[in-house]
This record gives C-alpha cells, sequence and structure tokens, in this order.
DNA sequence: GCATAAATGATAGTAATACTATTATATTCG
DNA sequence: CGAATATAATAGTATTACTATCATTTATGC
C-alpha cells in the first residue's frame, strides 16, 4: 500500500496560522474531523470542539478565520491526498485503460484504512467529504474568487483524469463533465446507500459503485 | 406547451397550515422563492421573509415548522412539477427511446419559461433546487425517517425513470444509480459552469449538458 | 347583520451561535 | 534570563431560529 510519510502542505490562504506547526493547531484538526463527522457541519460548532480540546474558543479562531474556513481546509487536504494517490498509483501504469480504471477506483471507493501517517484520520474524512462537501461549493458564505483559488487542487484531480479520457479518446467533448459526474456522483451513491437507499441500487458486492462508474465511463468513452 | 392549469398538492406533512389555501400563504411561498434564489437558503432568514411580505415572522412559522420544512416544502413541489410533466410528455410516445430522451431531457434542462400557472415561478425554483436541494438531503437537521417520507416524489421520479431504463435493458442492474446520477450531476454542472467552469466543458450549445447526459445514459444501457 | 371562531398583527423574549476584544499567563527562543 | 510569541480566561456583540402572549382584523354560520 501507499503507507509512505509524505507530508500534505495546504495552501496558506485556507488558514491564519498553520495548524500543522503546534501540537494546539494538530490537535484542532485532528478533532473536528472527529466532531463534523459525528454532527455533522451544521452542528458542529467552534464551542462544541473548544470544550472538546480543552482550549478556549479564541484559540482556535487564531488559527482558522471561520468555521467554513477550517473546512475548506479538510476539503483542501483531503483532495491533495487523493491527487497524491492518484500520481503515485497510476504513473508507472502503461496501459491506459489500467491508468484510468485505477483513477476511477480512487475517486469512488469508500475509504477503509487509516494510513496514519498523520494526525488525519482518512477514514472519518472521506465521509465528511461525501456528505459535506458540496454544501461548501454551493455555500454564498465564501466568495467565487475565494473559492476558485482554494479549489485549485480539486481542479487539479478534475484535469489529470480527464487527461486520461481524452489519452484514450482524444475527440470525447466533455472529459471535465464526466469526470466531476463521477466524483460527485459516486459521494452521493454512497450516502443514499446509507440514507436514502431507494434512491439507489444497494448491492452486497463491496465495489459496486467502483464498477458502476468504472463501466460508465468506459462505455461513455470507447463509444 | 403544458400550459395546463394543474394544481399541485404537497403533502401535509410539510406544512402546519396549508400555505395554498390563503394569500398569506401563496405569498409567503411566492416571496420564500425570490429570497432564496438571490442570497441562498443561508443567508436566507424568516425576519427577512418577514419584512419583505410585511407580516410578523409568527404568522409564518405558523404555516411551516422550520426553515427547514419551508425548504422541504418547495423541493417536494418542484418535483411534484417535474413529475406532471414527465408522465405528461411520455406517455403518448410509442418508442423507448423517444421516452427516455424526453425523460432525460426534462431531468437536464434548466427551466427557462415560467408556466405562471400558480404563484410559483418555476425558473427561479429550477435554480434552488439546483443549487440548495443537495444541502436538504445532506442536512441533519431533519430526521432519516422524516426525510425518508418526504422525499417520495423525488424517489416516484427516479422509479420512474428508471423503469423506462429497464424497458430497453431489462437486464441492467442499476438503473437507480444511473438515473440519479443524471439528475443529480445535471443540477451540478449547470452550476459549475456558472461559478467553477473548470470544474465542467462550457460550451456555447444551449442544451449541451443534455445532450452529454442522454448520450451517456444510452451508451451506457445499449452496451 | 350579528355573534362566534379563526386568522393575522404587534410585540417581547429565549437560547444558541459565530466571531471579537482584552488582559493575564505560559512557553519558546535567542 | 529577558523578550517575543502562543495560549488561556473571560466577557461581550449581533444575529438568528423559534416561542409566547395578547390585541385586532377577517371570515363564517345563522
Amino acid at each position: 500500500m501507499d503507507k509512505l510519510h509524505i507530508h500534505i502542505e495546504v495552501s496558506p490562504e485556507l488558514y491564519l496560522r498553520n495548524p500543522d506547526s503546534s501540537t494546539l493547531g494538530r490537535k484542532i484538526v485532528t478533532n473536528s474531523i472527529e466532531l463534523i463527522e459525528i454532527l455533522g457541519f451544521e452542528d458542529f460548532t467552534i464551542k462544541k470542539l473548544s470544550t472538546k480540546i480543552g482550549s478556549p474558543e479564541s484559540s482556535i479562531y487564531r488559527y482558522f478565520e471561520s468555521k467554513h474556513m477550517l473546512l475548506f481546509y479538510l476539503i483542501y487536504w483531503y483532495w491533495s491526498w487523493i491527487e497524491y494517490r492518484l500520481v503515485f498509483n497510476t504513473h508507472n501504469l502503461n496501459s491506459r485503460t489500467d491508468k484510468i480504471t485505477t483513477a476511477i477506483k480512487i475517486l469512488t471507493e469508500s475509504v477503509e484504512e487509516d494510513s496514519s501517517f498523520s494526525h488525519i484520520n482518512e477514514i472519518l474524512l472521506d465521509r465528511i467529504i461525501m456528505t459535506e462537501a458540496v454544501k461548501a461549493y454551493f455555500t454564498k458564505k465564501i466568495t467565487k474568487k475565494t473559492k476558485q483559488n482554494h479549489f485549485s487542487v480539486y481542479k487539479r484531480v478534475v484535469e489529470r483524469v480527464s487527461q486520461m479520457v481524452l489519452a484514450i479518446s482524444p475527440t470525447f467533448k466533455y472529459p471535465h463533465m464526466l469526470i466531476s459526474t463521477v466524483i460527485e456522483g459516486a459521494h452521493q451513491q454512497r450516502f443514499f446507500a446509507e440514507n436514502l437507499p431507494s434512491l439507489t441500487d444497494v448491492n452486497p458486492e463491496k465495489d459496486y459503485i467502483t464498477q458502476f462508474y468504472t463501466e460508465l465511463v468506459l462505455n461513455d468513452i470507447k463509444k
């Protein structure tokens, strides 16, 4: 597996003080992930986080400008981590089909192992992204410009996989649309399977969501 | 066009007093749509709505239990309206491919005409669903049971179109997954086109999103 | 057309929350 | 050891979702 001790750096625009540079900072991040996963982002409050870590609210605000920025930090971290895994696991593959298949696997599978190379629990973070990330795109609490800057990693991931699509089918007109549909779709289907099963087709096979989206993509680009 | 004076009834579980039964009730609905479209659901407040319509907050709460329930009401209305259009426009088609193509068109196109058979502006409502509906699924403010009850129309729409998929390809394993991917994907792509264009492939052709999803579905089910 | 009931208005209040401000105390570092 | 820096302790503000109460208007039955 890819249990290297890589270090993920988050864009400084997302924090006031780098939470990765102190024990308190890391405590904030670790515990916010645990709390958001349990409560959901709406019911998650800085007050609750502050009591959980035993530090005052004002200390948390020294690291993050706002509750929303903390969520953006987590999202950024997540996509950096996905990008790393994407590059690491596909770069030495020769077959174009293998590349795209591996990429779709990484984008659609639920994370079930905490690679524990950091203070961040990837299993919980993956669940947060599944349920909370959409809200972050759609919120008007953050300006367009800020969003566009801060979704840069996500965009890069979409771009990378779009290139894999074009490598197979150079005239395909909508690679970004296809890939962002797959990414968001897979998250949503996982959520539906847990919460609104009649909107999806729950299946005992572990990787049925990955299978579905892999076939969807291959059928579409190999017309 | 389908400018019939049909009347859409919303499940009584979603309101305290039926907003369709009084002028104040209709005023609340009409104006909430306008406000949510402008402000987004987060910045939309009952106070702002109450000043807009010149009635106290307490009057609004006599119709809707909460801000979230008001949103659920709008979502329910929207999907009832979509279901009506779906049934109306497909039932007299003979070709299976025509049926599914028409269905996908209805599910993926942006609404550009207010059919004005009611106090509800469908153009604005369509935009609200595009940006705010996902938040409604994902919120923990509403219990699972309530959600499952209240998403019944949405589920019925998915079910109807799933049946059209099965009519073409009876052994297709994931019709619900395919259709909910299309519905949510199309909304998201429209949002991306306006707000985060690098995540999609913006195209001058008016109906490129519909085209994309139509081909995606046909390629997938006609293997 | 009048009594009764129902809907609405006017006003006040509560608890929670995101975030700010200030000052005191630790902690780190040259 | 002294100075800068990070954290704690505490208080406060504005906003918001929602509740409560009572007066007034409007609709309804007879």
